[in-house]
DNA sequence: CGCTATTTTTAACGGTGTTCAATAGATCTG
DNA sequence: CAGATCTATTGAACACCGTTAAAAATAGCG
């Protein structure tokens, strides 16, 4: 995956390199959407743990290390990191739980990191600012990847979004 | 395209329901790249036409419409907007002029609005600030739809996103 | 009409995800 | 050990895909 992208990841070649027959990796993954979702887990894995480590040598400004940290993986991992986002289960299917923990687990740093960024009366806002603020940087780190921001002449994607957290941490108008 | 999405769209699929052979598509679009590309490059003309409508009869806080009309068009139609960010070009290859020219039409509409929703003193932020907001408010919309904010408890995206567009534009310490 | 130029088709190629009967291997039983 | 049962693995078959290029059909023109 992380070698030829998204599009043109097949299930057959995986069969291939690992010495195995097709068939194979249907008994143990059950189809291509949980094929891949096994893999998008495991990215999700290194993600995580790449921000940890990050953050734990992070000294000040916890905060701009978790956003740096963010992008730092997607850039390193464009491939792996936009298959997170191109893989799409058909609409009538939830993503599985493990899955779901995963992604959970990945939020939740955020989440703790934004709560101890607020000021204690805000702490009820952490939540709702964490969901939004994670979009945000998101949203930053998609345009850097696929091309959107060098169209529009965006030059420091990093700096920009950090100034985004910073204005919502700082002086938030949300209601969540 | 809006009624299987981007995964399960096929080129033969589309020379069946028009009445042609697959040959033929090819003949006129070149290759599965390029008739995406024209097919997205209409949805970007929908959406563009959708945005303007919708601030033509907009009386007061045309950021809120804008924002509104972004989010609306994308919910109403989630298979050719997401196909928008599903196909990617090989890393090589970089989109035609024509197809970059729709991306800056529609961009330059939300440029617009912000340079007149700024402060006169603050003008010179439009661009950058336009291009960071169009990306907070892609990854929004993009988590509504793909099920990460129904994840994380996220209910209502669009309040949640305009906060973060009026505190940009409010008060903004990007250097941009 | 015949001749050219353009449009369209068709068949083939190598690839894909998916299924499933058949095989090979391992493990347990008497 | 021999045999039976259970598990893991295979690979052929199916229906699709994007892509190509030669052949066929159509259109335009003198």
């Amino acid at each position: 995956m992380s070698q030829v992208g998204f599009a043109r990841f097949s299930a057959r070649e995986v069969a291939k390199r690992i010495g195995y027959s097709i068939g194979t990796i249907y008994n143990v993954f059950g189809s291509y959407d949980m094929l891949i979702l096994a893999i998008n887990a495991q990215t999700l894995t290194q993600w995580q743990a790449h921000v940890q480590a990050r953050l734990a040598d992070a000294r000040t400004d916890r905060l701009r290390v978790l956003v740096e940290a963010y992008f730092e993986f997607a850039v390193l991992h464009h491939h792996a990191w936009t298959a997170l986002y191109d893989h799409r289960l058909p609409d009538d299917v939830a993503a599985p739980e493990y899955y779901q923990d995963h992604i959970r687990s990945l939020t939740g740093i955020a989440r703790d990191e934004i709560a101890a960024a607020l000021p204690p009366e805000r702490r009820a806002e952490a939540d709702g600012l964490t969901r939004s603020l994670l979009a945000t940087v998101h949203g930053h780190c998609f345009f850097t990847l696929n091309g959107t921001f060098k169209l529009l002449g965006e030059t420091r994607p990093l700096d920009t979004v950090y100034a985004r957290v910073r204005e919502a941490i700082g002086t938030s108008f949300t209601s969540n």
